[in-house]
RNA sequence: GGGCGAUUGGCUCAGUGGUAGAGCGCCUCGUUCACACCGAGGAGGUCACUGGUUCGAACCCAGUAUCGCCCACCA
């Protein structure tokens, strides 16, 4: 209340203006430590964040800075309702995406069989078309290089743009910390028999050689045709065709087909058939996942065309002859069951070619063999991508690390939806997303990359007589050792000589894909077991801020994570934020050429009128950007520095002032209302109405209050009157400086500075109740409506006679129902002074209208 | 195929049972005594459609259409 504060002489610009703002204050709330943690406190006073770490690799785009925002409201509303807030930021800085951007950047590769060059200097011209290997070690410290450039501008864009993050508390996916964390949940994620390792068919991404988890997948239309190929039955019976968009995979077929009831194909069960070009015998048998309208009924299943494909494989028990290698080529050996003349003549061509050649050459093979019957038909249909990826994936049999995800195990299933069920959603129908995803996983988490910037599995297996490892047998490293690198160090009871040799070990190659250790994010930030202290402070979080499209990996692994971990859900709320699309309503992306950036937006419009947009855009939703919405916030912004320099330029009242009026007990009255919704709506964090509400009063007090007020606030009604309106009107500036701030938070930064000693954002968020004490327990609210009506009426009779605002009234007549008259008489002095009316009558009315106004 | 959301003035969106709202844009006028990064006033909508419930429906229920997003084992 401005009655407790104790104004510092205020120095207020003539001209107030917004340039330049975000940069000084930005500057000292850094050297003063305006955000900073407080870890004293219990766990009850803390508000902690699970901030999402951006992937430092990409550029930001204005929908990050949306969504970060999004955040920061609600941070800086918890501080001010006096939570300590815990707002780290982490950086993710690991993982593949930093590795195309280090290949891409300095035009390299990773080579893991060269040895370390001590003296590596990147290429000068980067040459895309030829990437220079190196070694390992200097591939990852291109990466930390890059890496640390890239952190430096996105840590300079948060401060900019206002994050009240404690930088103190920062951290990034690939630091020593992360590592160590990520390897000490892997640990025991292994230890419970939640994390194994498997052979099996897997999604391979053939451009960056590594496997891919269910959760990177996008499918993707792409044209595509059917070919009519003929099996040739071995009882002598005519052909039997098939229909396939893979003809590149006949060699590796390994039965046939159809569904159990498919009548056309029911004689067939049990007997074999001989595959075309290739002369190979396969069964054909039933499943009922096959299905008879589908092509012409009966499917060649191969290893592996798609997921249908393993999954027949599986259940029907069938051989493995896999044709495609780890490169997306066809293998150049002739593999074991091609044999004959013939078969291996037509291997030959299509031997280390890629999927797309071979299709071309068996496709002609196949037609002047006259397997292929008729044309390949056209289609479109949908393939499965890596989402970062530009080749359609493969799947080859790998052997990868799982974490247990409820994807094999209805019961765990259950009890992660249970989960998922005890979070408050923001807003509530996200949860649907969660659930779906969940309910439709059909496999466990595959986490394991064949990558190099990244968390090695801090694993080695044992060498046998002969020299090969044994991954029945893991030697894994102790927690107090962690982290470790595999690829460098020896494992507990070996001998760094002994790596590779007969008898001794060799480290596990991969490393953890990066939703691995950033779904750890609460327990890298809260620095779980290495400061038990602070992370019972601040875990389980009461905030995981993130966007929508991310639900299925960061959020759901998050959950994972702590579920089997902690036994407990990671935070009590999933605050999930829209995007900022294009006009056209499409997602931006750099491909797309849509892209908004940030910086020019903020230069033009400032770091407050680009929050303040970001605060229109409702949790969940996703909103198009419009350049001319960013006015409207620069406009509000601009209209606190003015309003608040007017307003100061009455001066403060005295402390002992008594607000007598009855239109400043209104205002304060409704004023105290606004501060109710605004607080409601925050805890609910529903930003958007705790602004709305606010900048709806805010412009009701600047159109109309302080045009009422003006008068006898400069002492036209005498001392006692202007007293009441200037503690009014300090009071009320006081209250939406802080409602503002978290919206606002350098405009009314300034302001504060101009008459308030210390930080806005460290100021209390303002109350209702002494607002409704200040206005003597009395006041109406709607009394500032209703005479605010009368003044548009006196406004509207000068505008249409096209005069001055200024112009004279000599009389004016409100007729009105009685209780409006009695309000509009309770500010008949405040309504003539606005007005420039000399005479006033009011006359009973059905509704409020101005009528004789006689102009001057 | 399943799920979720949306459909309100030219645009972006509020409004969840009681006489259609805001901002932007548009039109008219004013103005340098807080604010031209300004002020005042005005025009503009049968709330996607069809039924139902109700004294009363933008709002509740059922269905339809269109758009968007998420998910799915489409050879």
């Amino acid at each position: 209340m401005s009655h407790d504060a104790r104004p510092a002489q205020p120095t207020i610009p003539d001209k107030p203006s917004l340039d330049g703002l975000a940069e000084r204050w930005a500057q000292v709330w850094q050297e003063q430590g305006t955000s900073r943690f407080d870890r004293t406190r219990t766990r009850d006073e803390v508000f902690s964040i699970d901030t999402p770490p951006p992937t430092v690799s990409g550029s930001l785009h204005v929908g990050h800075v949306f969504s970060y925002t999004h955040t920061d409201l609600v941070a800086r509303y918890q501080r001010m309702a006096g939570r300590e807030v815990f707002y780290p930021m982490g950086w993710d800085d690991n993982g593949l995406p930093t590795e195309r951007r280090v290949q891409n950047y300095f035009g390299v590769r990773c080579d893991p069989s060269l040895p370390y060059d001590t003296a590596f200097v990147p290429p000068a011209e980067p040459d895309p078309k030829r990437q220079l290997p190196v070694s390992r070690g200097n591939f990852i410290e291109l990466c930390e290089h890059l890496t640390a450039q890239d952190e430096a501008v996105f840590e300079e864009m948060w401060r900019l743009v206002g994050l009240s993050v404690d930088w103190s508390l920062l951290y990034t996916t690939i630091s020593d910390s992360s590592r160590a964390v990520a390897q000490r949940g892997f640990l025991r994620n292994l230890a419970r028999g939640e994390a194994y390792l498997d052979e099996a068919p897997t999604l391979w991404d053939v451009t960056d050689q590594t496997a891919i988890a269910q959760a990177e997948l996008e499918d993707r239309e792409r044209p595509a045709a059917f070919h009519r190929i003929a099996f040739h039955r071995t009882d002598g019976g005519g052909p039997v065709h098939i229909e396939t968009t893979r003809p590149e995979l006949v060699p590796a077929v390994v039965a046939l087909v159809a569904h159990p009831d498919d009548e056309r194909y029911q004689p067939l069960f049990g007997s074999t058939v001989r595959s075309p070009l290739f002369d190979v015998e396969v069964p054909v048998l039933a499943h009922p996942l096959a299905e008879p309208d589908k092509g012409s009924g009966i499917a060649m299943i191969c290893t592996f065309g798609d997921v249908t494909d393993v999954i027949w494989w599986r259940e029907l028990r069938l051989p493995t002859r896999t044709v495609i290698g780890r490169d997306g080529r066809l293998h150049r050996e002739t593999p074991a069951w091609i044999e004959g003349e013939r078969a291996q003549s037509v291997w030959n061509e299509l031997a280390g070619k890629t999927v797309f050649s071979a299709k071309e050459a068996i496709v002609a093979a196949l037609r002047s063999s006259g397997d292929l019957e008729g044309e390949p038909r056209p289609v479109t249909h949908q393939v499965k991508f890596y989402e970062r990826g530009t080749k359609p994936l493969e799947i080859v049999s790998t052997r990868q690390w799982y974490i247990r995800n409820g994807g094999r195990d209805e019961a765990l299933r259950k009890e992660l939806v249970a989960r998922g069920g005890e979070i408050t959603w923001v807003p509530d129908y996200m949860r649907h997303r969660f659930t779906n995803w969940v309910e439709g996983l059909n496999g466990d988490w595959l986490i394991s990359r064949q990558r190099f910037f990244g968390v090695p599995f801090p694993v080695w297996y044992p060498l046998d007589d002969e020299g090969e490892p044994r991954h029945d047998s893991p030697i894994t490293a102790s927690e107090d050792s962690l982290p470790v690198d595999p690829s460098a160090q020896a494992p507990p009871g070996y001998t760094e000589e002994q790596r590779g040799a007969p008898g001794g070990f060799t480290g596990d190659p991969d490393v953890m894909d990066t939703w691995a250790t950033s779904s750890l994010s609460p327990q890298i930030a809260g620095r779980w077991e290495t400061d038990p202290d602070l992370f019972s402070r601040v875990f389980p979080c009461d905030m995981r801020p993130q966007a929508h499209d991310i639900i299925r990996t960061w959020l759901f692994s998050t959950v994972v994570r702590s579920h089997l971990e902690h036994g407990t859900a990671p935070w009590s709320h999933a605050a999930i934020s829209g995007f900022v699309v294009d006009p056209d309503r499409k997602k931006m992306s750099k491909s797309k050429g849509n892209v908004v950036v940030p910086r020019e937006i903020i230069q033009r419009y400032g770091s407050d009128a680009v929050r303040w947009r970001a605060a229109m855009s409702r949790p969940g939703t996703d909103s198009p950007f419009d350049e001319a919405q960013m006015k409207v916030g620069r406009r509000l912004a601009t209209k606190v520095l003015n309003a608040s320099k007017f307003v100061l330029s009455f001066g403060t009242a005295p402390d002992d002032a008594a607000v007598t009026e009855p239109l400043d007990r209104a205002l304060l009255v409704g004023l105290a209302d606004v501060v109710d919704t605004a607080t409601t709506a925050f805890d609910d964090f529903d930003y958007t109405r705790a602004l709305e509400t606010a900048e709806t009063f805010f412009w009701t007090f600047c159109d109309d209050y302080l045009e009422l007020v003006k008068d006898r606030a400069y002492g036209a009604q005498g001392d006692a009157a202007a007293a009441s309106a200037r503690a009014t009107l300090t009071t009320a500036l006081d209250v939406q400086l802080r409602l503002f701030a978290p919206f606002l938070p350098f405009a009314t930064e300034e302001v504060w500075s101009w008459w308030q000693t210390g930080s806005v954002h460290r100021a209390a968020w303002p109350v209702a109740t002494p607002l409704r004490e200040l206005a003597g327990g009395s006041g109406d609210p709607r009394m500032l409506a209703v005479v605010g009506a009368a003044l548009a009426g006196v406004r509207k009779a000068k505008s249409l006679a096209k005069v001055s605002m200024r112009t004279d009234v000599l009389r004016a007549v409100v007729s009105a129902s009685a209780a409006e008259l009695e309000l509009v008489r309770g500010a008949a002095g405040d309504l003539k002074g606005a007005g420039r009316i000399a005479e006033l009558d009011l006359v009973a009315g059905d509704t409020l209208a101005v009528t004789d106004v006689q102009l001057a």
